[in-house]
DNA sequence: CGAATAGTGTCTTTGAGACAATATAGC
DNA sequence: GCTATATTGTCTCAAAGACACTATTCG
């Protein structure tokens, strides 16, 4: 290898040479699962949409836009601690949610406004912790979206990319692990589960919801993703919320089975 | 949700009441695979060995380090051409190799020198790249360490975490994507294929070449994941490189069957 | 023929998927 | 009895894995 062109720009970064990021912001993309209730005889599961989190900019330049809600960091902050930040302040949501960082996006003229690079973060929400904290502020500028009309919104910065990126990586993950839990709550039946994965990943359908359900519980690769809730007599416990006929409830065990292509 | 944060910052930032980042670099984790011949009596393949690039520190106060290649992005790059450029300057590989960011790690006091995030990388690199770079130069400080002699380093900053991090990015990605192509010339026998990925990942155990070689080749879901090498005639490509008996040739189409858990 | 790898055959068990059937409980 | 969901059964075919066997070619 050649000589150490890191010690070469130390002294340049100490001499300050070079010019330094006028900021590193963390821009979140808030993804929620909408339930939308169907008028139905009897008891059934709602619809589910996946929304993102968006805020109102006034730009003087590019009129109305959106943007990923997002702040800046500070010095005494870790990225994480930053993106727990901005969610707290623009959600009022303070508690453990999952917030995964997704990746840092720089290019020249991104910003308008300097040399500012944003660490982009994905979290995924379950609505009841956001319809609370919505219900504390009516006249906000920030609104959930259907991804597709997201979409078609004109969005600032490079947000169209990232918004991109991060609904593959919260597909890809979705199937690989098991952050379906975020959309969740900790006991849930089958039918709940399935529907959260296909809708957030369309092209998944397992079609065949008993297959889908042998699959999960019966196949020793798989064993222990899912446990069944037990009561205090060690019966299996049924909610009768989403039908008439009880389901069993289920949550995950926290074991996670690798998935391969080879 | 709240009155608009990010506006309240925006005029922070415009007044300049904050510290901006003293400097955005990227550190890339360089993988490669090592060859190491055995004596055989026969054709053999050599062993492999997972190694990672590190440069030699001198620290005034932490004595000596090593730590991961890197350096100051600039504001006219894209941090990915940083890292491109970062590689370049200490490996003299000017080609397109696989190179993917990981994660940017910040936290107060991860750098003595002021308030500087780190935009890490990881890269796979064929040895013979490396080793034609490094033929340029033996006087540099930059080596390659087996992974495990690298963790027992003094490693400079959070780089021991950083690496902890590439080192199971790489993992995951082995098993769920094609990145295996990285260590692997353009054609290659199934053998090889199988000693990259038991290498990388030693948890993977195909115990059994002949059933490997049935569920890569045989399996429709797989189908297409790899194709034999013809030549003009249609006929398969063999190879003697490693064994006398003749191996067919694989290569990689570009399509990957999708990994789940479900 | 021995060494080291390549590739096939066979058999068993497990898993995937299609499809059907029955069950539940409120209205 | 109708509705929407839950759950089990059956059958077929695909895939996984264990194990053994043959093939190749150089030295």
């Amino acid at each position: 290898m050649n000589t150490s062109p890191l010690r070469a720009k130390r002294i340049h970064f100490r001499t300050k040479k070079y010019r330094s990021p006028d900021g590193l912001p963390t821009d979140i993309c808030l993804f929620t699962l909408l339930s939308i209730p169907r008028q139905t005889k009897t008891k059934s599961l709602p619809l589910k949409q996946l929304a993102v989190l968006l805020i109102k900019r006034k730009s003087n330049t590019f009129g109305e836009q959106w943007a990923l809600p997002g702040g800046f960091s500070h010095e005494s902050e870790t990225l994480d601690e930053c993106a727990y930040r901005e969610l707290k302040e623009e959600t009022n949501i303070d508690r453990d949610v999952h917030i995964e960082q997704l990746k840092t996006y720089y290019k020249p003229g991104r910003d308008p406004r300097g040399w500012i690079p944003s660490v982009a973060y994905v979290s995924l929400v379950h609505e009841d912790l956001l319809k609370h904290a919505q219900a504390n502020d009516d006249a906000s500028d920030a609104q959930l979206f259907p991804i597709e009309e997201a979409f078609a919104l004109n969005l600032a910065f490079d947000h169209r990319e990232i918004l991109t990126d991060a609904l593959q990586r919260v597909r890809e993950q979705m199937l690989q692990t098991t952050i379906a839990k975020a959309f969740l709550p900790d006991e849930f039946t089958l039918s709940e589960l399935l529907q959260v994965i296909e809708t957030v990943v369309p092209s998944f359908s397992a079609k065949d919801r008993g297959n889908f359900e042998r699959r999960l519980l019966a196949t020793t690769r798989r064993q222990g993703l899912l446990e069944p809730v037990l009561s205090a007599d060690g019966q299996p416990v049924y909610s009768t919320e989403f039908s008439n006929s009880p389901a069993k409830l289920y949550r995950f065990t926290g074991f996670t089975p690798t998935a391969m292509i080879y």
